[in-house]
RNA sequence: UGGGGAAUAGUUCAAUGGUAGAACAUCGGACUCUGACUCCGAGAAUCUAGGUUCGAAUCCUAGUUCCCCAGCCA
């Protein structure tokens, strides 16, 4: 996997303390707490994407830094959304981010049981009551946002009526949505949130790991805090849009015999230009067929940033970056795309691959010679080795790299001119041979064999270096480019297919690649040189790899092309 | 006309009553067997209006703008 490159972490350990880690150190100092226990707590209902990666490195992060520990918990509750395959990735994704929860593994239907026990509870204490009112009504007399609610007819029930009720919810005898559990608290509050929240609804449905025991859900409110406090957990750190549930969390650790009480603190989540990470949207992707499945190298997942190639170091890095901070923000691509490329410059290996193959034909090089050249694989990095590369009178060069009539800023090949071959030679382009289109198809070239390795000793210079591969070695292969998934925001209602970029993925066929990049290291991540950096795609064959471009290097020149 | 949050360079995050700083981005320049990397330099910000104070991004008052909440989703 890409992470083999993980241990070389370019981060400092510590850019300064956000809010999160201050209170927790002031924690400490108070001795409120002893030890740190956090959670990350996502519904199996999709896989994990980058915004995801800030809330773990967040978590596991700080109970890292402060001694303590951090749980992975399954906020379970829905199984109509839920899946086992979901729960497989988000361990194999948190994992690979480089995450260990250790004995932690929890799901807050490990505590039905005891939800359920202190669902009675309340109902005893007459803080619930069963409600048999119909969604509808519910909705109706939940008042507005500015407009208080109306208590139900059944608020007031009997406590023993209400835990009969409850008692034959569990038991299967009412079918979805006949009843429900709610809290009693306050119709008139400004907070919605407390205007007698449910608690259990009735689901008939089977759970990824309770199956068919249980017909009755606690509902996401009234099992997070539990859950917390029996694991716990001291500080329960979840996005902005909780906020408002805050005072409810509070009130069910106050009203429950709780064997401990965590406290809620909020963040804001992290969102990127142009990036969609809305769960809903994912899945459509994937269901509609938009992509190729979750890993599909252009979706925004963990999945889809390991396939592509971005080791999971510079996903930390990048999060780290970004802060942490109550303030909604949008951080632009190229914060990420820095992270990726300053990571992948230290650890991967240079080859040469030719994209878009264009003929050279080295005219004063002797028909039926062949030599090797030893080649460094990390100009910066002498521990990288070396390996041997072919040279012959036939190579290919990059199509762009050559131009018939050049601009004025143009370094490299055009009729007369002399560019250095990276490692090789110095050639000078004779002529251009056409085909009836008129287009380029073949150029013949001379070398000057006194500037093997790539320097004359008369200390003449080039204006550019280029790379190559020589058609004795060259192996065809593919090679894909990924682009932005979507031309314009996706309404989530909507047409997905309607707002898809239908240049998401180039597929270049036909590229020429240096014979190491099918052989050892396979699955490190690479550089072609003066391209980008890529990676080996699982579609890779025998004989025909396929290789995922990460992402581009900095091109100054295509500025300057395009003004 | 409800409740809860947030406002600092283009972007993200610092500065916790005492010189507004960093990273990314942008623009110059140097270097270069990757038009990469690296190095050097530049421009660029406290939402507004009052007030307190020797001194305010920070405290107070009044505004403005943006985000979240009316699921038996999380």
């Amino acid at each position: 996997m890409a992470d083999e490159t993980a241990i070389v972490e370019t981060a400092p350990p510590e850019v300064g303390r956000d809010f999160i880690r201050e209170i927790i150190q002031a924690d400490l100092d108070s001795k409120r707490v002893s030890k740190v226990v956090t959670r990350f707590p996502p519904e199996p209902n999709g896989y994990l994407h980058i915004g995801h990666a800030k809330s773990i490195c967040l978590n596991f992060g700080v109970a890292e830094e402060f001694g303590g520990r951090c749980h992975l918990r399954f906020d379970d509750t829905n199984p109509t959304k839920e899946e086992q395959e979901y729960i497989d990735a988000i361990k194999r994704d948190v994992h690979w981010l480089g995450f260990d929860w250790g004995e932690h593994l929890h799901h807050a239907s490990d505590n039905f049981e005891q939800l359920f026990a202190w669902a009675e509870h309340l109902i005893r204490t007459g803080f619930a009551y069963v409600d048999d009112q119909s969604q509808e009504q519910m909705r109706a007399s939940r008042g507005t946002l500015t407009e208080p609610g109306k208590n139900s007819q059944f608020r007031e029930r009997p406590v023993e009526e209400s835990l009969d009720l409850l008692r034959r919810m569990r038991a299967g005898e009412f079918p979805n949505g006949a009843r429900v559990l709610r809290a009693k608290i306050d119709m008139a509050s400004g907070n919605i949130n407390l205007r007698d929240p449910v608690l259990y609804r009735i689901l008939h449905a089977s759970h990824p790991r309770t199956g068919m025991k249980w017909c009755i859900y606690p509902s996401y409110d009234y099992a997070h805090g539990q859950s917390d406090a029996i694991e716990g957990i001291t500080h329960s750190i979840c996005t902005l849009e909780f906020e408002d549930h805050r005072p409810l969390y509070d009130w069910f650790l106050e009203h429950l015999p709780v064997p401990a009480r965590p406290r809620q603190y909020e963040f804001a989540k992290l969102m990127i230009k142009n990036t969609v990470l809305s769960k809903r949207v994912l899945v459509g992707l994937v269901r509609e067929g938009h992509v190729k499945g979750w890993d599909d190298p252009r979706m925004p997942t963990l999945a889809g940033l390991r396939r592509r190639g971005v080791p999971a170091a510079a996903i930390r890095d990048f999060v780290r970056r970004t802060g942490v901070a109550k303030a909604n923000s949008v951080v632009e691509v190229p914060m990420f795309e820095h992270s990726i490329r300053e990571l992948l410059n230290k650890t991967a290996l240079r080859r040469m691959a030719v994209l878009r193959p264009l003929k050279v034909v080295i005219e004063n090089y002797p028909e039926g010679k062949g030599e090797e050249l030893e080649v460094v694989n990390h100009p910066d990095d002498p521990a990288a080795g070396t390996r041997r590369i072919r040279f012959g009178r036939e190579i290919y060069i990059e199509y762009e790299d050559f131009m018939e009539n050049p601009p004025k800023k143009f370094f490299r090949l055009s009729p007369g001119t002399e560019v250095r071959l990276r490692y090789a030679y110095f050639i000078t382009c004779k002529e251009v041979v056409k085909n009836a289109a008129g287009e380029v198809v073949e150029l013949r070239c001379t070398y000057d064999p006194a500037t093997r390795g790539g320097n004359a000793p008369d200390a003449r210079k080039v204006k550019a270096t280029m790379h190559w591969v020589a058609a004795v070695d060259a192996v065809n292969a593919e090679v894909r480019i990924i682009n932005e998934l979507f031309e314009r925001a996706p309404d989530p209602d909507g047409d997905l297919g309607a707002a898809l970029n239908s240049n998401s993925l180039e597929v270049l066929q036909g590229c020429m690649v240096e014979p190491a990049l099918t052989s050892a290291n396979t699955d490190a991540p690479v550089q072609f040189e003066r391209q980008g950096y890529f990676y080996r795609d699982a579609d890779s064959a025998p004989g025909k790899p396929v290789f995922n471009r990460t992402i581009g290097l900095r091109d100054t020149w295509a500025k300057v092309r395009t003004g």
